[in-house]
RNA sequence: GGCGUCGUAGCUCAGAUGGUAGAGCAGAGGACUGAAAAUCCUUGUGUCACUGGUUCAAUUCCAGUCGAUGCCA
């Protein structure tokens, strides 16, 4: 059962570590409110397993409310990973979490059969299960100059200097959004080559199984559980961490609902109830963007939360 | 009670000096490679409050009714 499996890519020595055979890692994501913490932690505790978090929100400590941290006696249950082990200051990105998540499961697979990935940022998810193309880090500087131009020349600037630097993307992307637009350009002027010839797409070979199970309630219920789960946030003192939080609102890690309509709200846009019924729109819009996301995915496996008795048998077919 | 203003898409409101109407938001669908709880795309027929009148033609003008709202009493 027990194999010696050595990674290439190591410098100095060759590392051996002791593995299980085919080893399984088990996506457990969904709409935002769909019970994804819960259903985590009784697989997790079932298994006698740990979480790594797949959440790119709930990654800062500072936003604990927000985004529906689990609780204390939660996290106490099951060891959890990526949970608040970032500051909203700290510069982050999907690349990090990527390396950060395969050199963690490749640990807790030392002596672990199966392990969870927990959360419902499908990109991110992505990363971990096949990898994203290296592409070094673009000066932050040039992101500044490329927003700058964008808001004073126009987005049509950013179009014609794709069109040129890099045709094969700019004939693939869309054009009318100026954060894909910008991402393309910083990367062809950091690494002076087009940004289309970096993107291989060749998924990553992962030295684990996975499976990928989807929970999800009807859209209904959905919208109940996150008008519910809104009005907890505030009951929970959602108003005040937000208000801590205002002066680092400009942070990319504070572009998040429920943090941002508050924020208009601290400017006088509108009042609280208003502020309130926006977060729950806009978490509402938010689920459906992430089930558009999951739903296109053919290896998920659906479920009701409720139906954790029929995801253990399944868990426990795969890790045969 | 008197005088005004308003009544148009689920909501907030544009609009045509008469030829049956359009934005934002919501809703629905979609995209997505270091911003992803982000960013972006597609999608708008509704007794234009009701009843009459004028007119070839009224949601638009006129009158009345109902409702909302403001001022005066």
């Amino acid at each position: 059962m027990i194999s010696k499996v050595s990674i290439d890519g190591c410098r100095d020595s060759i590392m051996i570590l002791m593995t299980f055979d085919n080893p399984l890692l088990v996506v457990l994501t969904g709409p935002t409110a769909s019970g994804k913490t819960r259903t985590g932690i009784h697989l997790a505790s079932h298994f006698h397993s740990e979480i790594l978090s797949a959440d790119s929100r709930q990654f800062f400590h500072e936003m604990k409310i927000g985004t529906a941290f689990p609780v204390p006696h939660e996290l106490a249950c099951v060891k959890h990973h990526f949970i608040g082990h970032l500051s909203i200051h700290d510069s982050y990105n999907i690349s990090r979490f990527e390396t950060d998540a395969i050199q963690l499961l490749e640990r807790l697979f030392q002596h672990r059969r199966v392990v969870f990935l927990v959360g419902g940022s499908g990109l991110y998810i992505n990363a971990v299960c096949h990898g994203i193309d290296f592409l070094p880090d673009p000066n932050p500087v040039m992101r500044i100059e490329l927003k700058l131009r964008l808001e004073q020349h126009g987005i049509a600037t950013l179009q014609e200097e794709l069109q040129k630097t890099d045709p094969e993307y700019a004939a693939m992307v869309d054009m009318a959004n100026p954060a894909r637009l910008i991402r393309a350009l910083e990367i062809c002027h950091t690494t002076g080559v087009p940004y289309s010839s970096l993107r291989l797409n060749n998924p990553k070979e992962r030295p684990f199984r996975i499976l990928k199970i989807g929970i999800t309630h009807p859209r209904e219920v959905l919208n109940e559980r996150i008008n519910n789960r809104v009005d907890q946030m505030i009951d929970a003192g959602l108003v005040e961490e937000a208000r801590q939080l205002y002066p680092y609102r400009h942070l990319n890690a504070l572009n998040t609902v429920g943090y941002k309509e508050l924020f208009d709200h601290f400017d006088g846009a509108y009042p609280l109830a208003m502020a309130i019924e926006k977060i729950k729109t806009h978490s509402r819009r938010y689920a459906k963007r992430q089930m558009t996301w999951f739903t296109k995915d053919a290896e998920m496996v659906w479920f009701l939360p409720s139906e954790t008795e029929r995801m253990i048998s399944l868990i426990e077919k795969s890790m045969c």
